[in-house]
Formats: C-alpha cells, structure tokens, sequence
DNA sequence: CCAAAGATGCGCT
DNA sequence: GCGCATCTTTGGG
C-alpha cells in the first residue's frame, strides 16, 4: 500500500524536510514500471544564504524555490538534471543528492533493470545498482526525471510522488554542504546523509580522515539538529 | 547568436 | 585529490 507523503510534510523548515526524507522513496512511472530509489543524502538551502539559487533573485526558471512547499523545482547543470523539493517559506528548499534503488513490491527487478538501461556508464554498460542514484543528477538520469516534464510541477499519484515506506534511519550524518565556493557561505551544515549508506553518498562524509565534530555530526532519533537551531 | 557558467561526474594519479 | 568533459540555460552583444 502505497504512502504518499502529505503537502504537510514539506511545509515545514527545510533542514527538517531534508533530514526527515532521508529513508523515504521516490517513485516515478514510466510506463508500467515505477521506478523508485530511497532518499540517502539530501540538502537544504536557503533564501538568505548565498550558495542557493533562490538567493539569485526571482526568476521564471526559479519560480518553483518560491511557491508552497512540496513544489518540484529542478533545474540543469553540467551536463545534468537535479531535483529539489521547495520547503516552508519562500526560496527555501532541499536538493536530492543521492539515492539507492529501492525494490518492492510496486518497483521489481524489472524497474530496477530499466533504471539501469536509463543510466548507462561513459561506456554505454550497466553501473552496479550502489552507484546508480549515487548523484543528484545520476539519481535524476536514473529515473528519467527530467527539467521541461517536472519543473514547478506537484507530485501527482499517477506519476511521481515520494512513498513513506517507514524505513528506519537511526543515525543521521549532518555536514556542510558540497560545491558550494568560498563566500557563499560554504561552512553552513546544511548536508544530511543517512549514516548506513555513507558510503555510497556523492562523497562519503565517514571517508578516512573526517572527523566527528569536526567535519561532521551524528544525530540519532529524537535528536534536535546541530547546532540546535530548528529555525 | 555565442560565450561562459554551473548546488557535477569520471578517470587517472 | 585534481583535471577535464559535460551540455543546457542564461545573459550580454
């Protein structure tokens, strides 16, 4: 029985959202197949901080950061598509960094296979399922997600929407966020990934050398987010 | 119309 | 860890 998030779950402060998807499902239809792929690492971005997009000013193309939370706004970026879902309050939203197929009753084995026809290696062959979603834009290839169908588009039960599947994620990695240039205020700890698939994350936040309280924080359930601002 | 950027990904060291 | 390919969108001429 499909559990489709309510509008209520992103109207809500967008590093919540971004720490509550982790563990929840994305389905997408393509034809008779859903393909679907769990949340593992998300991001939250901000009007007021200056690596968002929102933070560019309005704009036709960014109209989706500013409308109701649970708005879709994806946009195109080297070479690839990428997902966010807008939050509570204009320009704030969360990007999907990364996925990991998902496979149930609803999205079998012949979804997961189209998922792999959707997103070939640089060498035209199949990628192993840990690194098909392992990107915003490879999750996005992954599940034909694509900027002209769904930019400012709302879920729709038909064709897309995020599944409550009521996985389980006991520890929560909170980090900064990647790519962000100096400036544009790059320290803000705005990445969540879910602590037992950190390594297949765009980039492992646990990799040798990172350091907790330093380089990252380990909430568990119940915990307020570091540094404790619920905004 | 064209140049350049962009919330990246890959391959090699 | 770093260079380079990526390719649509964007904005200036």
């Amino acid at each position: 029985m499909p559990s489709p998030l309510p509008d209520a779950f992103f109207d809500r402060d967008a590093q919540c959202v971004a720490r509550a998807l982790l563990g929840k499902v994305i389905r997408h239809r393509q034809g008779s197949l859903w393909l679907a792929a769990r949340i593992i690492e998300t991001e939250a971005y901000y009007l007021a901080d200056k690596g968002s997009h929102a933070s560019l000013g309005y704009t036709e193309k960014r109209k989706a950061l500013f409308l109701d939370g649970g708005h879709i706004y994806m946009y195109y970026a080297r070479g690839g598509d990428s997902l966010n879902f807008s939050a509570h309050g204009p320009g704030n939203a969360v990007l999907i960094k990364a996925g990991f197929p998902w496979v149930d009753a609803l999205s079998d084995a012949n979804a997961l296979a189209q998922m792999q026809l959707n997103n070939p290696d640089a060498q035209g062959k199949p990628r192993a399922p840990e690194r098909l979603c392992a990107g915003q834009t490879l999750l996005c290839r992954a599940l034909g997600l694509k900027v002209p169908r769904w930019d400012a588009q709302r879920f729709d039960l038909d064709h897309l929407y995020v599944d409550d599947c009521d996985i389980a994620v006991p520890r929560v990695i909170q980090a900064a966020r990647l790519g962000i240039p100096s400036g544009r205020d790059e320290h803000l700890p705005y990445r969540f990934a879910d602590a037992e698939y950190a390594r297949h994350c765009t980039r492992n936040p646990l990799r040798r050398g990172q350091v907790e309280g330093r380089d990252y924080h380990i909430l568990t359930e119940g915990m307020p987010l570091w540094p404790g601002s619920t905004a």
